[in-house]
DNA sequence: GCCAGAAACTTAACATGTTAATCAACTGCC
DNA sequence: GGCAGTTGATTAACATGTTAAGTTTCTGGC
């Protein structure tokens, strides 16, 4: 019923592999995945995409921010910051301006457009997470969140994991 | 020293809902960014992205595979494989024919030369695993794939998490 | 055997991810 | 005080994510 509807599925194997099964980058992304389809409705019918809506809360967190600082926050790279920066100023979404001191610098800021919009998108989005929260269990959830946090620590952390390093 | 370099940041929220710290997708791309950064060099270097390196890797596993098929597997969506596949068959990675009793079908195999890159790829790619399992621990880093398909099955089943829904 | 509707891909259009290159502004050093 | 080197930010170029529309082929009912 659920087997592999491809030819030769039994040991078919061409190479000496782990399964995808076993894939970590694919269990995070298909774990992510999960949530962001519950979100992304909502966000949609507010005309907003993922990135730029963690934009729009970071920006509400804060009075102002440099936009290298919030690329960190945000996690995001700077060409695609610069890209939906531009594209939520042209929308009223939020402010910048120059830096007086360097004028390399550019101080971004949220509008009250921005903080509408947020008010409108924001109840639906936390009545979302609780629902995940509440069907995977609060105490599980912040093990989860842990156990993701370390698994960045570790990583993070030194080595190169190049194979052929000396080390 | 570490303080947000944001200026007000003490109570500056102006908008009722979780810090970053505590959204799950954030944590989840964080996770998976920190993990990808390891492989993506190797991955380049033998002139792959992530997902040219999955479709390999699945198609290695099996004789043949249809597209759909192939896309549940791999985790892609439509569009960007079907891009892929061009790609991969034009650099001749890859073998498609159309089933001949439903000329809608693309059936899909990996070629010599597909399977020759991936014992390039291989070895060093299962090193960088094995690296991560051993800095995470191999028992944690199982806990945390059964946790994520746990995450996965919860959210997955049932509910549309809509917040006006009577359910 | 024909036609409406479904299914399997593919294309299209726009947004972001990723790396490299560019550009302006600043910093340190001589 | 001027220039090499660095930094903050954007632009460029290509690949994928995401949703919608389009194409070809099947399938079922008449």
């Amino acid at each position: 019923m659920s087997e592999s509807k491809a030819k030769g599925t039994k040991d078919a194997r061409k190479v000496p592999m782990r399964d995808f099964s076993q894939s970590l980058p694919m269990a995070l992304l298909r774990a992510r995945e999960a949530v962001m389809r519950q979100f992304r409705p909502n966000l949609r019918a507010h005309g907003l995409t993922e990135q730029q809506w963690r934009i729009l809360r970071a920006l509400a967190a804060v009075d102002a921010i440099e936009v290298t600082e919030l690329a960190r926050v945000a996690f995001l790279l700077g060409p695609s910051l610069s890209r939906i920066l531009r594209d939520l100023e042209a929308r009223g979404l939020i402010a910048r301006e120059t830096d007086a001191r360097d004028l390399r610098r550019g101080v971004l800021s949220i509008s009250t457009k921005g903080l509408k919009l947020i008010a409108q998108v924001a109840p639906n989005s936390e009545a979302i997470y609780a629902s995940i929260a509440r069907r995977y269990g609060a105490r599980k959830l912040a093990a989860l969140h842990k156990m993701l946090d370390e698994l960045e620590q570790s990583i993070g952390t030194d080595g190169e994991t190049d194979v052929d390093a000396d080390e």
